[in-house]
DNA sequence: GCGACAG
DNA sequence: ATCTTGTCGC
């Protein structure tokens, strides 16, 4: 079972534009912020996970925004992106949707390798209603089978919840270009069967999130962050 | 050479 | 990312 200990949004100006392959430039910076208020306000909420919008080691130059934020803060990250970013070989071919189709059960999942047989990431079947899979990899001190086992833990949806929350958080901006940076911390307590989280386990209803006292209008387009955990067994992957 | 390619 | 239309389930 999970709850939302904390959150914080916060509207901030981006410098660098959308870019595949860039996003860490664009993203990071604020993400960092965010984690240095939550130092300063509540240390003791400091997470032992980060999972971000966005890929990780799956990434052109093996070193996507999960790897940027998870280096610079030294906190364990994990990359879970939505959509399949074209990666040496890897990308939306016939083969890779039959790959998906084989994914039966929620947990299932399958290797994202390189020409070269290096394994970046994995398409996650991260719950039974969504036949579209998550793409998971690591981002910083953490193996991807403990990466991928806790995403799937934290699947509710599609999307694991501490992504997922900071989603929903961040797209009620009033300007076209508005730009949201969220933090939403969730703890979990211990869940020994290993599977994924159930509807009951959700914490708390969708209660309506204000987008924060924000300031001027000087925001240019979203930006989502994430953030998640506590008290995890790093030894089973498990809540 | 051009397009596709996390958000 | 964002937008729109329609459907299904609790």
């Amino acid at each position: 079972m999970g709850k939302v200990l904390y959150e914080d949004c916060k509207m901030v100006t981006l410098n660098a534009p959308y870019v595949a392959g860039f996003l860490g430039f664009r993203e990071a910076p604020p993400l960092l912020q965010a984690l240095e208020k939550l130092k300063n306000v509540q240390p003791n909420l400091m997470p032992q996970v980060l999972f971000v919008d966005g890929n990780g080691l799956f990434h052109y130059r093996e070193f996507g925004l999960a790897c940027h934020l998870g280096v610079l803060s030294d906190l364990p990250c994990v990359g879970v992106a939505k959509n399949l970013l074209h990666v040496e070989g890897v990308v939306r071919s016939e083969e890779h949707q039959s790959q998906i189709n084989a994914l039966q059960k929620s947990g299932d999942s399958f290797p994202l390798a390189t020409t070269s047989g290096r394994v970046l990431g994995k398409a996650l079947r991260s719950s039974h209603s969504s036949i579209k899979p998550v793409y998971v990899s690591v981002g910083h001190r953490i193996t991807l089978d403990t990466a991928v086992r806790l995403t799937h833990t934290c699947c509710l949806y599609r999307v694991p919840e501490p992504i997922r929350q900071v989603i929903v958080a961040t797209r009620s901006s009033l300007y076209p270009d508005q730009m949201v940076t969220a933090v939403t911390r969730i703890q979990y307590v211990s869940r020994p069967d290993g599977g994924s989280a159930s509807r009951k386990d959700l914490y708390s209803p969708e209660r309506q999130r204000r987008p924060g006292q924000l300031d001027e209008p000087q925001i240019q387009t979203p930006c989502k962050g994430l953030v998640s955990d506590d008290h995890w067994d790093k030894t089973t992957g498990t809540c």
